[in-house]
DNA sequence: ACTATATTCAACCTAACGGTTGAGTATTGA
DNA sequence: TCAATACTCAACCGTTAGGTTGAATATAGT
């Protein structure tokens, strides 16, 4: 498993991506983010490891609590990978680009 | 299983990746697809169908032959997620965003 | 010291994934 | 008409994924 097969993977999931668009509102522990799923706290412990395996998110341990961040580092690889095949989606990338061109 | 669930899903699995690669140089056949494979034919046209499956594929048929098409438009759901954490993997856009710029 | 809290680990289950082989079905070309 | 070609379908197999439960571990608060 190479990191763009981890990255892509951990994306695959709706609970992981899901978990992503809380941490992105903030850093949370794992007791955080499984709150608001209808689903045993393991069940999220382990969604968050396979985030962490591919380096989406980091861990910090305070005592009894570890702190999830969000980390964008392997997005690199996705998005060079997109755009590599740019012109078979670029309809798609323009938002993102009008995006791009707001915010450089 | 949504969409994007699909999309990110085939994109996850690096002989999948491949195979869009080769149908970024043009259309191809199922035996096509699969002749750089060290993997049965069989296999390439599983590979094939989760493609088609996530709408990243078009196939139609002429006669025997199967011809199978890149198709970009369930990338705008990709993009469109990405895009909107875009902030948390910022840097990574960059080179997509002066890509885009340079051709917009 | 004791209890509650935060978390992981381990074992288990079922379903899906990625591959195989063997057979079946059209279509093509001789 | 017949054989080769291009493919799919179906059954199987081993591994992984996503979930559960139950127990272990470590820290925090009283």
């Amino acid at each position: 498993m190479n990191a763009l097969d981890n990255a892509f993977a951990a994306l695959a999931d709706p609970t992981r991506r899901k978990i992503i668009a809380k941490l992105a509102r903030g850093s949370a522990r794992v007791t955080d983010l499984a709150a608001p799923f209808d689903m045993s706290l393991n069940a999220i412990s382990k969604h968050v490891k396979v985030l962490e395996r591919a380096g989406l998110v980091h861990r910090r341990r305070h005592g009894r609590e570890h702190v999830l961040t969000l980390h964008g580092a392997p997005m690199r690889d996705v998005v060079t990978w997109l755009s590599r095949y740019e012109r078979f989606w670029n309809i798609k990338l323009d938002a993102l680009g009008e995006f791009l061109k707001s915010t450089n």
